[in-house]
DNA sequence: ATTTGATACTATGCGATGCAATGTATATAA
DNA sequence: TTATATACATTGCATCGCATAGTATCAAAT
């Protein structure tokens, strides 16, 4: 998966993720490698100031735990989040409808 | 249309319009915007420093035309920018199948 | 005849973003 | 005890979409 692919689409993804459970960085991006089909797999480079630009923006927020002495920033969405994820989803859609609809059209032979 | 949304796909789309037939710039946003539904409407400031930069690199080449005293710069697909259209095409669908898959198993509330 | 708007191209520079790279620290297994 | 997986953080680069500004032509409206 080429780097650009993503931009502009990562805050969908790691909101997707965080309203299916809360969880803290590392295991986003286990979740996220795991519920796209092995088709995301970020670095931490990329999802850990994905997560502080979320949160320094109202989207999330986090607590430290420290389950069986390993210290955790766990996140979760707020309303403000959650409201976001819907936004981002509609977008999301119609993106995705446009391109289809554009590739449909122009008949483009996919190796697919 | 947020504006990154777009990014890393803009080439695919550029090349999918010109897959369909040779247009110079000022036509790819018209086709862009007419075959994804109205849902591309690109600034000259986007489409054309990307034509550009596909020409640039060897997925497309150009040539001057002036009909009816308009000059116009028509573009259209060499053999590789073929190839990478398909290559765009699959790495798509990829893309796709994998925020698809994300938004279902996580059951996001789509406003849509 | 002149203004307006659509057509058509070019170039510059900003802001946002993904990520490579690097560093720290702990738990577990070899 | 060495290695591997887990877990977090930061810095800076390269890329890219696009706002902005400028030039020029043609058609239609005033």
């Amino acid at each position: 998966m080429r780097g650009e692919a993503l931009k502009g689409h990562l805050d969908l993804l790691l909101l997707a993720v965080l309203h299916r459970n809360p969880a803290h960085g590392y295991a986003v991006i286990e979740e996220l490698r795991r519920l796209s089909g092995e088709t995301f797999d970020l670095p931490e480079g990329t999802v850990y100031p994905a997560l502080h630009r979320l949160e320094r923006n109202g989207m999330i927020a986090s607590r430290w735990s420290e389950e069986s002495g390993r210290k955790r920033r766990i996140y979760e969405l707020t309303p403000q989040g959650r409201k976001a994820l819907e936004v981002y989803c509609d977008e999301w859609h119609r993106f995705a409808d446009g391109v289809n609809s554009l590739l449909r059209e122009v008949n483009v032979p996919c190796v697919a």
